[in-house]
DNA sequence: AAGCAATGTTACCACTGTCAACATAGAGGT
DNA sequence: ACCTCTATGTTGACAGTGGTAACATTGCTT
């Protein structure tokens, strides 16, 4: 029988799985490698021949945070190739809905251990990766004379900041605590408008 | 002699302020409950008569967190009383000095925990009471015939977004480590001014 | 077939958060 | 002054954690 097999096969595939599963089942803060082990079926330093401590297991699980929020913002964007505007604009939408969606693996991927991120090198190249989505975006948006002239890059890190905040804030409850129960999905609509006319009128 | 006597006076003000300390200099990761009452020369379950468990005293430690990020901001703001537009800047530029100069306290106030923060009723009162300030700056401005129209609790939110999220990508050395290495300050008025612009013209 | 590197296991360590049982101090009523 | 009650602090335990070292097994490579 397979199961019963001294080796596993592809182990840290399988932790990865386990851990993100955990991950949004019980929360960041009770990941446990032993609790993950003990699920894969395997002893609890086994995990430590393909991590080399729990910090790169997380980094490691971010990487694929980023992974999927690029594949996922990419498809989305996609749908809309023929119109910049809303392109951009599904853009901020899609981070957003995947923060909402993913609300611990996103914290994950932006959270405290994230600070050492240019340690994980494949880590790094993803969120890079995914930023890129948006920078190209906004090269589009140039071309079609839509966006004011400007570095695209740093174009892009302020959209990117607009929308980061307000995923980050909303998962911090903060949208629908606030008296008056904002509705986040015209926030969202609201805060791109707001940005869309900033970067009509370039910058200066 | 003071020193030596059974009950401590204030364990619990003691208890926080070295929860702080090693937070900034050990990180969050190694802050630990034990450590900090070693620290404080007491038992390590003596903590447990002021803060029903870890969670409380790192929620009580982000509420400090948000008080004296209020007072720094206002205190920023205060310097351009006569502004609103300086006064709307100084608002960002404030913050974002105060994420980068308390970096691991900024991360336990919207860290890992914080989706909870409503089980804390201080900390979440202490967060709300920082919102204000810029809530108030918005609203001098659109009082000085400077910010178009809108409820200025959104326009803030939208405004606060944007800080937020600059100052939590900078926390992740994602500007820096941005080949082309963006300058941080151009990069806060640029954004700055561009959420300005989209202000201006208001939302629509 | 032999051997070697990769992968798992067991046993241990120091440490952590948390709790229950006990000790002491100090405030307030008598 | 005393006595009691409650707030505060201590000790000792427990289960669970991340991490390491020594040992076991596997399966690729030659």
């Amino acid at each position: 029988m397979i199961e019963e097999r001294y080796h596993h096969g592809d182990l840290r595939q399988a932790l990865l799985a386990i851990a993100k599963q955990q991950l949004t089942s019980h929360g960041f803060e009770s990941l446990s490698l032993r609790a993950i082990s003990r699920e894969a079926g395997v002893s609890h330093a086994a995990a430590y021949r393909h991590f080399p401590n729990k910090e790169a297991l997380v980094a490691a699980l971010a990487c694929t945070g980023f992974e999927q929020l690029q594949a996922f913002v990419e498809a989305e964007v996609m749908q809309y190739g023929a119109d910049p505007r809303e392109q951009f604009f599904q853009c901020g939408i899609a981070y957003i809905k995947f923060a909402l969606h993913n609300a611990p693996l996103f914290r994950v991927m932006f959270g405290v251990s994230g600070a050492d991120r240019l340690q994980y090198p494949a880590t790094h190249a993803a969120a890079q990766a995914s930023f890129g989505v948006l920078v190209g975006t906004i090269q589009r948006g140039q071309a079609a004379g839509l966006i004011g002239a400007g570095e695209p890059r740093q174009l892009a890190f302020t959209a990117w900041a607009v929308v980061h905040g307000l995923a980050t804030l909303a998962l911090q409850d903060q949208i629908t605590s606030q008296q008056g129960a904002i509705d986040s999905e015209r926030l969202v609509r609201n805060s791109a408008k707001l940005l869309w006319n900033g970067l009509k009128y370039g910058q200066a």
